[in-house]
DNA sequence: CATAAGGGTTCCACCAGCTGGAAGGTCAAG
DNA sequence: CTTGACCTTCCAGCTGGTGGAACCCTTATG
C-alpha cells in the first residue's frame, strides 16, 4: 500500500508518517521503485500512534509504548507508569492553564471595551500584581 | 544597568531578554563597550512582557499589547480584543485537554497496573475507538 | 511515442519561544 | 598580570511536524 492510502487508513498526513519513518517509529517496506510499501502491521503501528497522539502522549512516550506493546511478557504496571506520568502532566498543565483563565476572565471582565482608552488590562500588565522596583 | 540585573528585576532570563530584544520587543541602549544599558522604562516593558507571557500570550500578541500601551490613545475596546481572543485559545485548549485527560484516567483507572501483561491502555491504543480497517 | 497529471522520493527551511554552548571582549579585584 | 565573573555574538538544538523545491515513477490519452 502506498504512502497515500496509508495515510488516508490511518487518519494521518502523509508527511507525517515520513516524520515518524525518519525518527524511527515505523519501518514500512520499500517497493523496487523506491515507494514505501504499508503491510497491515504498518497501518496498524500508524493508527496506534495516532491514537496515542491524541491522547497527548509525547513522540518518546509513544516511542516506549510501542515497545511495551511489542513486549509480550510486559508488565502492565509499565504501561501504567508512563500513561500515570501523562496524565500528571497533562494535571499540571491544566491547573496551569486555568490559572491563566481565570485571571485572564476577570481582566477581560473588568474592561469596559469601548472607545476610551482607561484598561484594566493594560494596567494589570502594566503592574501587575507584582512590585518590580527595589528588588535587587 | 546591565543584563543580569534586569533579568533579575524583571524575573525573565538574560537569554531571553537578548531574544526579545532579536525581535524587536526591546531596544535598550548601548555602553560605550557594546555592553546593554537598561533604564527603567526598559524594566517596565520587561516586566509587562514577563507578565504577559505568564498569562499565556503569544509573542505576538504581546508585541500588539505593548503597542497598545505605549498608544495613550488607544480604545479599551483593542486591548479587550486581543485578550478575548486569548481567553477563546485557552478555552478551547483547556476543553481539549480536559477531553483527553477524562479518557486518559479512564484507561489509567481501568489498569490492574501489575505484573501480568494484560492491559487496556495498549488494547484502547491498539484498537481504539475507531476501526483502521476498510475505509479506502 | 510524447506528454501531462498525479502519484512518489529526498532534502532543506521554517513555525514558537526560547535555551545551551562556543569563542571571544571587558572589567574589577588581588 | 592573572583570575574569574561578567558581557558580546553567533550557531545549534529542542518538539512535532509542515511547506516547498527539485526530481523520479506511473498511467492515461492523443
Amino acid at each position: 500500500m502506498n504512502i497515500s492510502q496509508a495515510a488516508k487508513r490511518a487518519g494521518v498526513p502523509a508527511k507525517t508518517i515520513r516524520y515518524y519513518e525518519d525518527i524511527g517509529l515505523i519501518t514500512p517496506a520499500r517497493g523496487a521503485n523506491g515507494y514505501r510499501d504499508f503491510s497491515d502491521q504498518d497501518l496498524h503501528r500508524l493508527a496506534f500512534l495516532a491514537r496515542a497522539r491524541r491522547l497527548g502522549f509525547s513522540i518518546e512516550q509513544c516511542r516506549a509504548l510501542l515497545e511495551l506493546y511489542a513486549d509480550r511478557n510486559r508488565a502492565s504496571a509499565e504501561v501504567k507508569a508512563v500513561a500515570q506520568t501523562h496524565l500528571a502532566e497533562i494535571d499540571a498543565k491544566l491547573a496551569e492553564m486555568q490559572a491563566m483563565r481565570a485571571t485572564l476572565a476577570a481582566l477581560v471582565h473588568s474592561c469596559a471595551g469601548d472607545n476610551r482608552p482607561d484598561c484594566p488590562i493594560l494596567s494589570d500588565l502594566a503592574s501587575g500584581s507584582q512590585t518590580i522596583a527595589a528588588q535587587g
